[in-house]
This record gives structure tokens, C-alpha cells and sequence, in this order.
DNA sequence: CGATATTTGATATGGTCCATAACAATTATC
DNA sequence: GATAATTGTTATGGACCATATCAAATATCG
């Protein structure tokens, strides 16, 4: 899945469909049966994630970043000096796909490409500093509004539990 | 994101990228620090719906069902004589989205579309013969190859908080 | 050294999924 | 009975993903 640009119109709410199910009476079609849906893995991780990715949106509004670019612009700034594609290999992402996400950020001054002297082909990435400045503040978003919320719904240990998890997951699957 | 059709090449490995990692010496750049990627919850779920999704298709090969269509015939199933606007937003499909999507389950016979009675506007939707064995397989295939792997890895207990808490996160979030 | 192969960033392109607008047929509403 | 709403559908555009290909630069190896 993907993550919608316009973080503002949910749409399509999953469960609860078709009809704005008012009070009583009226014919009212009753609710559907999720059966097995609601214990498959793929189902739920999907939704849950797309239910992140929004709210991951709606906190950065300010900031304009997607959870591709904030992921860009941690791993720049916990690797300075790397080229483009020791970065979007790490992240999963194809260098021909790469290209226009570093324009795009480049063009916003949050990070810059910088010809190698050593391989003239590369080109190094590196924050710059108003990059560093949003980078931090996009941080504190993330950490008051979004990583918050699981606590209080999760709970500090079965976050940290969940987190381990989902990595476990992403790397032995 | 979204599942890649393809299934068998994962072409880009997450972490551990750029080099094949042979053994020591040679120049070797090293691995790339994750830092707090590694806990940042978008990123972890992204990762690890995709690694769920790609062995899910590739359990699927030979019935040829993407995640997608697998939970199209589940609803159908567990709740036979229901619409097309009924069945794709309790999935979350845009009805217009969900033609095309239709359109190839009901050429491969493993669904019918039957004009209502009641209201000739609507399709209700129902699994033909050869949708019920194959989904009956496709259940077999997910139990066996597919959610035992989550066993395997996390054990039964972990296995059954994962769901609950990613099913919470969807709901609530 | 020099020919060949490889790597890097980039472009072009196609596929899939997601979202909106609009339409005809049918039904609901008043 | 005129108007509004609903259903399935088409058309269309955007975002993301994947492959092939290219020029420039570098690496490899005879």
C-alpha cells in the first residue's frame, strides 16, 4: 500500500460501511460479518498500518514530510557522508525511484548532493542545516503526537513489545 | 506500499544493502547505522506488512490470489447475497476500484454477480462452486504455510497479542 | 597501458493501486 | 410526478514501484 497524499479525507472507513447507521428503526442493513478477516495477519497489519501512515500525516502537516522522507532524513543525518545509493538500498527504496524524492527535498533546502572527490560519480548527502533545524522539530512531532499515542493505547510495555515484533517480522519473515 | 506482483524477487533487501557482504578485508563500507529508524513504528509496520504480504503471494502461487482478492472471497463467503458497495467498502475498496477488481474474479468463475430482485440497480455477490473450493485451499495454504510461520516465529501466545494490538491500532488509531 | 566490465546517478517507461468526477439506470423522496 | 439519491461503471490522474537503458566515472584484468 501507499500512503495517501491528502492525509485529510479518510474516505472509506474500513468496518462499519455503507450506511451512516443512525439511531434505530429505518430497514438499516445489518453490519457484515468480518468472519476469519478480522485474524489474518496480512488484513490487520494492513490496516493498521494505513490507519499509521495517516495519523503519521496529519501530525507532520506543518512540516509537509511523508514517513518516506522523514525516514530519508533520519537515516542522512545518523550516516552523513553516504551517497544516494547506500541510502535508498537501506531504506528498500530503488535508486531510479530515489532520484525524485532528492530533488524534491533538495529543492525544499533540506538536504543537499555533494560530488564525491573520490568517486566522481557518486554524489555524498548530507542535511543541511535548515534540514537539521526541521529534521528536529519533525522529531518532537513524532514523539508528542504520534509514538505517544501508541503508549496510551497500547501501553508503554506492549508498545515496546509490538515494535519488537514487527521488526522480528520485517527481518526473518 | 503495495504487494509487488512479481513475489519471487525481492531485488532490494532492506538493511544490509549496497554490497554482498563477503567475508573480511576489502575495502568494505560499513553497514549503514538504522539509529532510531529501528523504532519508529511506521517504518517497522511498513516493513514488516511488506515481508507478510510477499510470503503470503508466494503461498498463494498456485491458486494465484493476492491478499486482495483472498479477502474479497472470505467476505463474499461469510456474507453470501450482499452488494458490491457493500462488500468494498467493508474492505475499504473506492466502489470504482473494485470493478476491475470484480471483473477478474468473476472470469476466472470464482465469483458471480447476480442482478437483485429487490433493487436491479445492484449486484449481489455470490461465490460460485469453484470459488468455494478454491478459497476452501486458499484457507488450507494461509493456516499451513503462511500463519504457522507466525507461530514458528513468535509462538502462540505472542502470535495472538500481535493480532489483537495491530487490530486495536486499526480500529482505534 | 588499454580494452572491457562495473558502478553511479539519471531518464524513460510501464504497471499497480488509490482517489475523484461524471454518467446511465434505477430507486427513493417529497 | 419532479427531484434527489443510490448503484455499478467508465474515464482519468496521481503516487508508488519496478525494469531497461544511458553517459560518466571507475574498476578490473590481460
Amino acid at each position: 500500500m501507499t500512503v495517501s497524499k491528502t492525509a485529510e479525507k479518510s474516505s472509506e472507513k474500513p468496518a462499519d460501511a455503507a450506511k451512516g447507521r443512525k439511531d434505530a428503526s429505518e430497514p438499516q442493513a445489518e453490519a457484515l460479518q468480518l468472519g476469519e478477516l478480522s485474524e489474518q495477519l496480512g488484513y490487520v497489519l494492513k490496516r493498521a498500518q494505513l490507519k499509521v501512515f495517516e495519523n503519521f500525516l496529519r501530525c507532520m502537516a506543518s512540516l509537509q514530510l511523508t514517513p518516506a522522507q522523514f525516514s530519508v532524513l533520519l537515516l542522512v543525518e545518523k550516516n552523513p557522508g553516504r551517497n544516494q545509493t547506500e541510502i535508498a538500498s537501506t531504506l528498500g527504496i530503488l535508486r531510479p525511484n530515489f532520484v525524485a524524492m532528492l530533488d524534491n527535498l533538495e529543492s525544499r533546502d533540506l538536504c543537499a548532493r555533494i560530488r564525491s572527490t573520490n568517486d566522481r560519480r557518486s554524489h555524498i548527502l548530507v542535511l543541511t542545516d535548515k534540514g537539521k533545524a526541521v529534521l528536529a522539530r519533525a522529531k518532537k512531532l513524532v514523539a508528542t503526537k504520534h509514538e505517544a499515542r501508541l503508549n496510551d493505547l497500547l501501553g508503554q510495555a506492549n508498545r515496546e513489545a509490538l515494535i519488537g515484533m514487527l521488526a522480528k517480522i520485517a527481518n526473518e519473515f
